[in-house]
DNA sequence: GTTGGGCTTTGACAAAAGTCAAATTACAGT
DNA sequence: ACTGTAATTTGACTTTTGTCAAAGCCCAAC
């Protein structure tokens, strides 16, 4: 638990109270590898914070998987689009690792949103980030070649490289398998 | 002003004192066509809305300007990155047509956040929605063939074309203007 | 109407990435 | 250690997109 909180008091620290209710709202639940978070077609009712495993999003395209993103130890997670609107969700969210997570559902955040002005600021503050991280991610995406996105992940995150199979990593990456296994045989 | 107040009452209702401490804190400007909002290297102090023109978002890269974004009516533009950390902006926002802005710096903003309660959550569902949009652009990027995203974009926001050149359009894409220029030829 | 500069198209070729299939390697379960 | 499956690499070939250069087009200024 301490790690969600501290998690949170990075972006904005809030009041004993609101810390204790935000305690409360968050229910600790322990799940296998391959465990579906959200499935396309299904509304995601809750917001979860990924304490310890792994965990990756993926979309059906011509009958396969591609992987479009992952998560790790002190993300939040949630098929946003499906979160926030309550509509049906476009995309998997699936864990990779056996994984410990912290799950908040869409009325238990509202009341906490309702009764601590404070944690409303939080929000809006993880928002600010979560927008940055995204619009930079996306820069990469479109202004950078298959190697360089490459080794600009493996200098962010060393890690990923042995927790996720190569053709998910390419497809997060935005190019094939085989093309990322020529890349990297080029050093 | 009403464009503006219509607008963010789209995302949430507030009261009319929070109304009225909008309209002072933003302040009308009228400027040309080519001028810059924001220069890269330089930190943006402002947010704005767009209440007559277009501008556009671009890098340079290799001495070349690369769009990687436009903004019309009713849109709230600001360099995020910039405007939320106070560091040099990486980008430059530049009117392709003259505009009527509304402009709000970062001083301001905060007083009315810390005033109003009722602004800050207008803010975080903001965010909400600007984070969902920049994330169908992103997986668009990543998952679609130049035609695809051509047709796209046209469905949208057909009235770019008449507004913005190809070659801008083509590195919104993240295409040559050579192969825009092919994929059209195709009807 | 002519001129000149931006914008767009076209062509020829090069580079990057995708596809399909086969070969190799890694590794979990026995 | 052996086996079988999944993950990764390699090869041959195709498709897509990029690059560079040369027209062609549009339109505003003279």
């Amino acid at each position: 638990m301490e790690a969600l909180i501290r998690r949170l008091q990075e972006f904005h620290v809030v009041e004993p109270l609101a810390v204790e209710a935000i305690e409360v709202a968050f229910t600790e639940l322990t799940l296998p590898k391959y465990e579906l978070l959200v499935e396309q077609g299904k509304t995601c009712r809750h917001l979860y914070f990924l304490e310890k495993g792994a965990l990756r999003g993926f979309y059906t395209l011509d009958g396969k998987e591609v992987t479009h993103w992952f998560g790790f130890e002190n993300d939040f997670v949630t098929s946003f689009h499906s979160f926030i609107t309550q509509q049906s969700a476009v995309e998997n969210i699936q864990l990779i690792e056996g994984s410990v997570l912290r799950a908040i559902s869409k009325e238990q955040l509202t009341a906490l949103l309702n009764r601590f002005p404070s944690v409303e600021r939080l929000l809006r503050i993880a928002y600010e980030n979560y927008y940055i991280r995204l619009e930079e991610r996306y820069v990469n995406a479109h202004f950078r070649s298959a190697a360089e996105r490459y080794e600009d992940l493996l200098a962010r995150q060393p890690h990923i490289i042995e927790r996720v199979p190569l053709g998910q990593i390419a497809a997060y990456l935005g190019i094939t398998q085989e093309t990322l296994s020529r890349v990297r045989s080029k050093y």
